[in-house]
DNA sequence: TTCCTTATTAAAACTGAGTTGCAAATATAA
DNA sequence: TTATATTTGCAACTCAGTTTTAATAAGGAA
């Protein structure tokens, strides 16, 4: 179920994901946000949110959980999907442009790919 | 740092992996060996297994571990990598052998991939 | 075989991300 | 303004994975 009723939680969310030029992990969120925002909160808008299509969530390799925007984030429906990228020099996640090509599998259906990758960023590159 | 000693959770470990048809959770793993090994211990000896190269290790999309061998992974060196696939009917966990492609991104240097695949598997989808 | 060194193990306590239940607070429609 | 359903905070909880420490066991040397 998404979102209902706007209230300061959410603008405030909104805010710092608006602000972040990548992806955001819940950690870090709760981090910048805990004096305002209870964490059940966070956790609760954001799934809103991903509900809502506003956000997506993926996982990184360490197990947390990270939200990024959706700006007409493919629905995967021809089976290319965008990679999340790490960059293990500053830790910054983003999403990558590039849309990565999952083939037909023979005999099965694939409904879902998350596809991770890590190394060096293109500021920490240079 | 591999394996030293053979000892006998080395034993009981590789020979639930080895009869295991696909990946194997370590949550799964302490389930079927507690009464026999510590978890702590299972966790160390796949840590070990994955340095000697015998076993690699990923995340499903709910954050947990799986292990399987590595039977000639690909080192990704040629940035092709084998996905990952959990059949979200029978909640197996495998291998494909399908090498999916990631291009070259420019300003990027991508050391490590991570694919996962979510659909119905051959079995389930008959 | 026996001894000795060092790797390995078990046990228990801990860590930390994420969840749940419930009462209090608040947005919004009427 | 009032009524009601939604949202929030809090506290307690869950559970995968880690850490610490003392006991145990593998395997080489004598």
């Amino acid at each position: 179920m998404g979102i209902i009723r706007k209230t300061l939680s959410i603008d405030l969310i909104l805010n710092e994901i608006n602000a972040s030029s990548g992806a955001l992990s819940v950690v870090e969120l709760i981090k910048r946000l805990h004096e305002k925002i209870n964490k059940t909160t966070i956790y609760r808008v954001l799934d809103k949110l991903e509900d809502d299509g506003v956000l997506h969530s993926f996982l990184d390799n360490g197990g947390l959980t990270w939200y990024a925007k959706c700006k007409g984030c493919s629905k995967s429906v021809h089976h290319d999907v965008h990679p999340h990228f790490q960059c293990i020099s500053c830790g910054k996640v983003q999403c990558l442009e590039t849309q990565i090509h999952i083939p037909e599998i023979p005999h099965y259906h694939i409904s879902h790919s998350q596809i991770l990758l890590q190394g060096v960023c293109k500021s920490c590159n240079s």
